[in-house]
RNA sequence: GUGGGUGUAGCUCAGCAGGUAGAGCGCCGCGUUGUGGUCGCGGAUGUCGCGGGUUCAAGUCCCGUCACUCACCCCA
C-alpha cells in the first residue's frame, strides 16, 4: 500500500470548503463581469522559451518544467553532444499576466482594444512551501489591456472593481491602498538614490515596513549594505509612513510631497496620476474610508511602472495584501513590436481563502451542502413514490439526492445532518396514503406535512428562511 | 538556495532516570417498531517516519536517512 498524500504546498478542500471556495470564486466571476470584463483561460503550460523571456535567475528557479517521455529521451540523446542540457520543452505558468501577454500578442489582430478580460485559473510556483503559501493556487486576474495608449483613468476602475467585489464577499472591513511607481522612482532620485539597483534594493526594504516596522527598516538602511545618511534615512521614514485618512487627506499629502521635491519630473508626474486616479476612485462611488495613499507600497519590481494596489483587511492586518497589482507600460514587447500597455489586478485565492479559514472568518459559510433537500427511504416497498418524489423537487428546481439503499431512517437523518443537507422530504406509507409529504428542517429542528402538490412550493419558502 | 524545529491511532497531542502504548475529538454499534444533531453505555484502530547502533530490554539514548514544518531569500 502507498500512504495516499497530496503534494505539499496544494490546497485541497473537501466538500463542504470547496462549496465556500467555489462561492467566492462565483462572486470575484461576477463582480469582473459586471464591470464589463470578458473571460478568457489559457493552457496551464506554455512553451517554455515563451515563459521564462525575462530570464531572470529567480523566475528559472521558481518554474516547473513539463517534458513529454519523447522529448526527454531525445534531449538525452543531444546532451551527450550538445553544449549541455537543453530546457525543457515546456513549462508551467507562473502567473497569468505572462500568459495575457502572449494571449494579446498573439491574437492582437482579432482582439478589440481597450482589451478587458478577466482569468480566474490556478498557477504554479516552486517554491519551498511554507505557512499560507503554496506550489499550486487560483489567481482570479482582471486587466485592461490598451493598443498604444491606455489613459490613466483606467487605472481608476481598478479600485472600484476591489470594492465591489470585496464587498460582496462580506469577510469584513478593508483598504485599498494606492501609490504609484513614478511618485517612488521620483521621491528617491530628488534623494540621490538614482542607481537603479540600488533604488530597487530600496523599494524592497521599504515593501517590507509594515512586516518588520520602521527600527528595523531604520537601521537596515543606514547599515551596511546600503550605508545612506542617517539624514536620508529620516525622509525616506517620515515618506513612506504615509497612510492617507481621507480623500482631502489624501491630496493634501500629495501636494505636500510636491511641495518637497526638488524638481524631479518623475515625482510630477506620479503625483498628478495619482491625484486624478483618486478623484475619479471617488466619482466611481468607492467610500473614502476604503482606500488611502500608502507610499510604502512598491509590489513586483519587474514591470509595474505607474500605479499599484495593495488591499488588505481591516481588522486582519497579519493576512496582508489580498489584492495587488498595478500598471505596466508596455506589456507584451517580449512578443509583439505594439506597444499595449495595461493595468490590472490579481486576488490570490488559495492564499486568501487559506488566510480566512485560519482567521476562523469561514465557519458561517461552511458546512453547507449544495443538496437542498434528501429524500429518505422509508420504506423500500416506496422507492417508485420515493423517485417520483425526487424527480418532482428537481423538476422544481431544487438540488434534491434521493437515497437509493435505504436503512434506518435515524441513520439517513444523520447523513443529511453529516452532509449539511438542510430538508429531508419525507415519504412515508402514511404520506403515500394521504397525498402528502413531510417535511423536516434539521436546522431548525421542525416539520411540518404539505400536500404533496404544493411540496416544491413549500419547501421553495422554507429553503428562503434563515437557518437559525 | 540558507538556517532552525518536529516526526506516536483518521485528527490534536500525552508518554521519556530506557521495561514490549494512552487521552480528547472523530468513527462504528446499542438505547426495539418511521426522526438526526444533545445524552448514556459499549467497541474498533497504531510496522511509535525509515535504517542501523548501544542495551537483558529502545517510542524513550546515539548515528544516518527520509518526510513534514517554520523562518530567510524571492514573490512577475
Amino acid at each position: 500500500m502507498i500512504t495516499p498524500r497530496t503534494p505539499s504546498g496544494v490546497l485541497e478542500l473537501l466538500p463542504a470548503e470547496q462549496i465556500a471556495f467555489q462561492r467566492m470564486l462565483d462572486a470575484i466571476r461576477s463582480g469582473y463581469e459586471r464591470f464589463g470584463f470578458l473571460p478568457i483561460e489559457t493552457p496551464v503550460f506554455e512553451r517554455s522559451d515563451v515563459l521564462l523571456t525575462k530570464t531572470g535567475g529567480e523566475t528559472e528557479r521558481q518554474v516547473y518544467f513539463v517534458q513529454s517521455t519523447g522529448a526527454l529521451e531525445k534531449s538525452r540523446e543531444a546532451d551527450t553532444s550538445a553544449e549541455g542540457p537543453a530546457l525543457p520543452e515546456m513549462a508551467l505558468r507562473f502567473d497569468l499576466t505572462v500568459p495575457l501577454a502572449r494571449y494579446v500578442a498573439e491574437h492582437e489582430h482579432q482582439l478589440t482594444f481597450p482589451f478587458r478580460r478577466y482569468q480566474m485559473q490556478r498557477v504554479y510556483r516552486g517554491e519551498r512551501p511554507q505557512r499560507g503559501r503554496f506550489r499550486e493556487f487560483y489567481q482570479c486576474d482582471v486587466d485592461i489591456i490598451g493598443k498604444d495608449e491606455l489613459s490613466v483613468r483606467h487605472d481608476a476602475e481598478c479600485p472600484a472593481i476591489i470594492h465591489a467585489i470585496f464587498t460582496d464577499l462580506a469577510i469584513g472591513s478593508f483598504t485599498i491602498q494606492v501609490n504609484n511607481r513614478k511618485l517612488l522612482r521620483g521621491f528617491y532620485e530628488d534623494l540621490g538614490i538614482t542607481d537603479a539597483e540600488q533604488q530597487a534594493a530600496v523599494l524592497r526594504e521599504v515593501d517590507k515596513l509594515d512586516k518588520r516596522g520602521p527600527d528595523h527598516l531604520r537601521s537596515t538602511l543606514t547599515g551596511a549594505g546600503f550605508g545612506l545618511a542617517d539624514e536620508v534615512v529620516e525622509q525616506i521614514l517620515a515618506f513612506v509612513q504615509v497612510r492617507s485618512t481621507g480623500h482631502d487627506d489624501a491630496l493634501a499629502r500629495l501636494a505636500e510631497v510636491e511641495r518637497g521635491s526638488r524638481g524631479s519630473a518623475s515625482l510630477a508626474e506620479g503625483v498628478a496620476e495619482l491625484r486624478e486616479v483618486l478623484t475619479l476612485v471617488r466619482a466611481l462611488g468607492v467610500p473614502e474610508s476604503d482606500y488611502c495613499l500608502n507610499f510604502s507600497i512598491a509590489r513586483g519590481l519587474d514591470y509595474y511602472t505607474g500605479t499599484v494596489y495593495e488591499t488588505t483587511l481591516d481588522e486582519h492586518p497579519q493576512i496582508g495584501s489580498i489584492c495587488s497589482g498595478g500598471r505596466y507600460d508596455n506589456l507584451a514587447g517580449q512578443y509583439t513590436r505594439s506597444r499595449l500597455p495595461g493595468v490590472g489586478i490579481s486576488i490570490g485565492l488559495s492564499r486568501l481563502f487559506w488566510q480566512l479559514r485560519e482567521a476562523g472568518l469561514l465557519e458561517a459559510s461552511t458546512g453547507e451542502s449544495t443538496v437542498q433537500a434528501l429524500v429518505p427511504q422509508v420504506d423500500a416497498e416506496l422507492l417508485d413514490d420515493q423517485l417520483a418524489l425526487a424527480s418532482q423537487l428537481r423538476h422544481g428546481g431544487i438540488n434534491t439526492e434521493a437515497v437509493l439503499d435505504g436503512g434506518k431512517l435515524g441513520k439517513q437523518l444523520r447523513y443529511a445532518d453529516r452532509a449539511g443537507i438542510r430538508f429531508v422530504a419525507i415519504l412515508g406509507r402514511q404520506e403515500v396514503a394521504d397525498g402528502t409529504v413531510t417535511l423536516k428542517d434539521l436546522r431548525r429542528q421542525d416539520q411540518f406535512t404539505v400536500p404533496r402538490t404544493e411540496v416544491v412550493s413549500a419547501l421553495r419558502v422554507e429553503l428562503a428562511q434563515p437557518q437559525v
